[in-house]
DNA sequence: TAAGAATTTGCACTGACTGCAAGTTTTAGT
DNA sequence: ACTAAAACTTGCAGTCAGTGCAAATTCTTA
């Protein structure tokens, strides 16, 4: 009853299992977009994919994950581009480059939306989704700061991978949410802006001698 | 049947709904920490607070939300403390500022672990909880975007304010999630840190017109 | 081709959550 | 006080997500 990652090889068993990831997720993104994220039920979706809802269970232990149809491989490259990051590149540069390539990925389809772009938009626009993504991100964000830490030849423990990995996906983030609002600006402009004012520093007037001890004013 | 939060005049009616809250929450917190939150039913806290189930999903849509028990109070603080900021305080001395306000009330109570103490850890052990935490947590930083924004005469639609408050959050995240992790150091001392570089700049060699253009190399 | 492993499926069950209508409590007007 | 209206609570019936189990089915391999 384990569903494994195996990619070695491709037999007609290993065949099948992707087929069926596959048609799980297609479905389930269509009739997401279609009714909207939170009004599509499994059954619906294994219907669609031809598929008893027990077994869809045995993909993805939650609906979102099908929707959200997370690719592995998505990962594995990521944490490759950081191992073989040129030497010289700042890990900060690092990241900037592997969010660029999804950025590029996005708009070489322009219009025609991509399965990504659709996912984004969903995203947006539930909360569920948004919160399975979260979960499903904290998740990576763990190995991508341990890779970046390696890397970098950082002691264990610095908080500083980590935070340059989460300060990528923040300004990723914080640009979806400006277009969601109704920015006019490109998502590719807004990151960049995000990206450069975390390099350069968000309080350029920063007093490091003051700390946290807090020192507040009106208090209720 | 709907449930106001006037502070009004607080009659009958208004303090019995307090008090149904509060012991819902308190329950709530309680019934996780004992057993695990995801181990606990949404019928054994409306038995412990003495009402029915229904009555549980008139003050709460999720159970999660019980058992974070968020106050209302504390954003209202934060916006208030945003808009009184002392003149010349840099938008992201005022985050600090407000994290810091946390840690300390965190602190004080040191060993006897506050409500808000057990929330965080239950918080970083539950991927539920961590959900649905982030769905709320996104809407506080909307506001708490707005009202920076507006504080610091940031033209609408400009991302740092929203990338200020992120950033805040996210320091505090990597935080306690480097505790969780095992790190010896306080969480005092991590958040510090993680201002301190998103002060000063995750970065220090950044070339802003290299943008966001991909130039990767290996790929798949 | 047959044993054995991996998968699919049906079934029964727990638990979150919702709409509705009836019952109860609180408030307000007189 | 007395009472009608408004605000809350509750039970009930029902939908849907998600899980464990064991019987069927399919694939692999010797």
């Amino acid at each position: 009853m384990e569903i494994e990652e195996t990619a070695a090889a491709p037999g007609r068993r290993e065949r099948k299992k992707r087929e069926t990831r596959a048609a799980l997720t297609a479905a389930a993104l269509r009739l997401a977009l279609e009714k909207g994220p939170d009004n599509v039920t499994v059954e619906e979706i294994s219907e669609a994919a031809d598929v008893s809802v027990r077994t869809f269970f045995n993909y993805f232990s939650h609906k979102e994950h099908a929707i959200l149809g997370r690719d592995p491989d998505d990962l594995e490259l990521a944490l490759r581009r950081i191992r073989e990051a040129p030497a010289g590149e700042s890990p900060f540069a690092t990241m900037r480059a592997i969010v660029a390539r999804v950025l590029d990925d996005l708009e070489s389809i322009e219009d025609q939306e991509t399965a990504l772009a659709q996912r984004i938009r969903l995203i947006t626009e539930s909360p569920n989704l948004l919160a399975q993504f979260v979960v499903l991100g904290s998740e990576d964000e763990r190995d991508l700061a341990a890779a970046l830490g390696d890397q970098m030849g950082e002691p264990l423990g610095s908080p500083l991978p980590a935070l340059i990995v989460s300060a990528t996906s923040m300004a990723v983030r914080v640009a979806v949410e400006q277009r969601k609002a109704g920015s006019d600006r490109s998502i590719r402009s807004l990151v960049d802006e995000g990206f450069s004012l975390l390099a350069t520093g968000l309080d350029p007037h920063y007093d490091p001698t003051l700390e946290s001890r807090t020192d507040q004013k009106g208090q209720a």
